[in-house]
DNA sequence: CGCTATTTTGAGATGGCTCAAGCTATGTGG
DNA sequence: CCACATAGCTTGAGCCATCTCAAAATAGCG
């Protein structure tokens, strides 16, 4: 395992912002950071397949994490991107059990990495971090029943429009024109992630793109009047 | 708040079964459960609604509670039937936030409780408490993966035979003939169980109970070939 | 500069929704 | 104890959002 040495203040003072280790004193961050692993990626590797028993819990800290997951029936389902800062693997680590996602950079990454053990350590040791895990995986489980409420209730239209405007703000960078959504992200992204077909988020985004809304291209989304995808996302009959 | 008094053996046996109370030591549950309040609500009553404060962490003894949630366009969505042993109100007390369902009972039901202050206070005593208020949440989180991917991959009829294989597993009561639903189960609640509507979940369960796989009533619904229903959930072409 | 991955487009099929009625248990008040 | 009211369920017909499949158009990349 490469191990970080001594962390900068700058990567601490991140750290202290992520959801996993907000709010701990300065020695316990300092200590369960001392703990860790460090390691790269390339863009495109992954870090570990569904499936694949569950060594180590992951902090992003540079880049973008994709998971997915693929049906009994070889269909794909995209879970979550989880940015600098969220974390990954804890369903499999406390859960005790293999990884239920694969896990792939969709842009050079970088992440910290803890064994299941040595992080169970930790966990017993400070409270503070126990509490942040809960408040993660409660995020998660709100998170989930808003996606199972659109995917009940919403048609697909809709369910772009939502998507698109979460990674907008997740991943989102001003430009000149609008809000470039930061990473490559392909027609058959956005189709695992709604629920639908290639072709469907095909025809919406050109339906969007002749309209102002967005500006698309190969693995690039843009979205240029956030305000009306918004009113198409709520309803409530914008146009 | 009418308090426990002293707990029956057999209820601290039932309780350290629960996913919330397992492997507390004898002590540890003896004092959690001395903290918690009891209360009993009648059939079809409301423990709270969706946009309550949320007071307490609720754990159900007995009966039946529909867990649901209101999309902002008035849509009804029926997330987790909770079942004796199981949980509710933790994304709420844990995440600091308003609960985001309705709880109502279905059957006559009872169920302990603690506040939001007196639970977290218990959390920081007992690290198994906080181990098992962990697992509980993953559990959730893996539940809701399950469903995303059904809505997101699966057609009607498929989620159906999950959602109520499901139910027979979770509340299945032995008959002549087969499993009984032991729970009032209307078309409407299969329909916001599954993200359809009550006429297609009317017309899926006539062609089942013609081929004799189940057998349905007003608010009933028995099993009589799980395997027949099986083989839909799963695909692989049976019939 | 040809290859391959991605995206677009078209045409057709269809699963599931909508809406409108009719039906049937169940319970209720007279 | 009956007749009516009601909540829950079924049924039919038409429609349409979305999927499927096939094929063409693009755009990076080696």
């Amino acid at each position: 395992m490469s191990s970080l040495g001594q962390p900068s203040a700058e990567l601490l003072a991140r750290l202290a912002q992520s959801a996993l280790l907000h709010d701990l004193d300065e020695p316990a961050l300092r200590q369960v950071v001392a703990c860790a692993g460090v390691r790269k990626v390339a863009k495109e590797a992954y870090l570990f397949m569904q499936g694949d028993e569950a060594h180590s819990l992951i902090l992003v800290t540079q880049g973008m994490i994709k998971l997915s997951q693929v049906t009994e029936d070889g269909q794909q389902v995209l879970m979550e991107m989880i940015s600098p800062g969220g974390c990954i693997g804890a369903v499999a680590v406390f859960g005790n059990m293999p990884y239920p996602v694969t896990a792939q950079a969709v842009l050079p990454s970088e992440y910290l990495y803890w064994d299941r053990e040595t992080f169970n350590t930790l966990l017993e040791r400070y409270p503070r971090l126990a509490r942040n895990l809960i408040e993660l995986l409660v995020h998660y489980i709100v998170t989930f029943q808003e996606r199972i409420r659109n995917l009940s209730t919403q048609r697909v239209e809709r369910r772009l429009a939502r998507a698109l405007l979460r990674l907008a703000q997740q991943t989102g960078k001003k430009t000149a024109q609008g809000v470039l959504i930061d990473l490559p992200l392909s027609r058959q992204d956005l189709a695992e992630l709604t629920g639908t077909t290639i072709y469907t988020v095909s025809r919406i985004l050109k339906h969007w793109e002749t309209q102002g809304l967005i500006r698309s291209a190969r693995q690039k989304v843009e979205v240029l009047f956030p305000h009306g995808l918004a009113s198409i996302a709520e309803d409530l009959g914008g146009e």
